[in-house]
DNA sequence: CGACCGATCGTCT
DNA sequence: GACGATCGGTCGA
């Protein structure tokens, strides 16, 4: 399996970094404790003219600066005081987009991660929807900033072949205050994956 | 199965 | 002082 540097996201093409995403494996090492699953929905955020982007209209906070560094850093975020949301950051310094991780399918370090999200038996609610990612890889708003690497956290790539045509894009989720951007088809997942988030979709069936 | 609701708090106005 | 890039539980059809 092959590690995928952090420079790698330092492409400007967000669209085809989140659309290649999938099927890419996630590897956590977060408290003495190894994670592992395969990347299955993913949402792109083009910054400054996005208006579901925390960085619309050149938004810098305390908060979003993290955006702003070059891409294949980390930018999580506490959302309705609850979930931590994961980003991988990507293109240039400066130019504030993201990559949302919405879920994953487990691969290793199950046991772990049922524990994290207070499971008991493996469903396909571990690691559905961004909030779930978060928790159940130990990723924490305290990671924000960090670039990814082998140290806590990073992508790698298992040869695994999955055809342009298995990759679906729709619109994102959860994004309605965004006006006509949420129409944009910005959301991607492995076509038929159970493990998808979000309403509408094959995805109340149990593996 | 869909609709609704409460939890919970950092961030921004 | 209001509001989320959410989740899981409950309620009713």
């Amino acid at each position: 399996m092959e590690i995928i540097p952090a420079t790698h996201f330092e492409q400007a093409d967000t669209l085809m970094l989140a659309k290649a995403l999938i099927g890419k494996i996630l590897v956590s090492n977060i408290e003495g404790l190894s994670t592992m699953g395969r990347i299955v929905e993913t949402e792109a955020y083009l910054g400054v003219t996005d208006k579901a982007s925390h960085a619309f209209g050149h938004r810098k906070t305390k908060r979003t600066s993290t955006m702003y560094l070059k891409g294949g850093h980390a930018y999580v975020y506490l959302c309705y005081g609850i979930h931590h949301l994961f980003n991988i950051v990507t293109h240039e310094e400066g130019v504030p987009h993201a990559i949302l991780i919405r879920a994953f399918e487990p691969l290793e370090g199950i046991d772990t991660m049922l524990h994290r999200r207070g499971k008991t038996k493996l469903d396909f609610t571990l690691s559905r929807g961004p909030g779930s990612v978060s928790k159940a890889l130990g990723i924490h708003t305290q990671h924000s900033g960090l670039l990814l690497n082998s140290d806590w956290l990073y992508v790698a790539d298992d040869s695994e072949a999955y055809s342009q045509e298995s990759v679906i894009a729709t619109p994102r989720i959860g994004v309605g205050y965004a006006g006509v951007d949420a129409l944009l088809p910005y959301r991607f997942l492995l076509k038929g994956s159970k493990l998808v988030s979000g309403k509408g979709l094959t995805n109340t069936i149990p593996t």
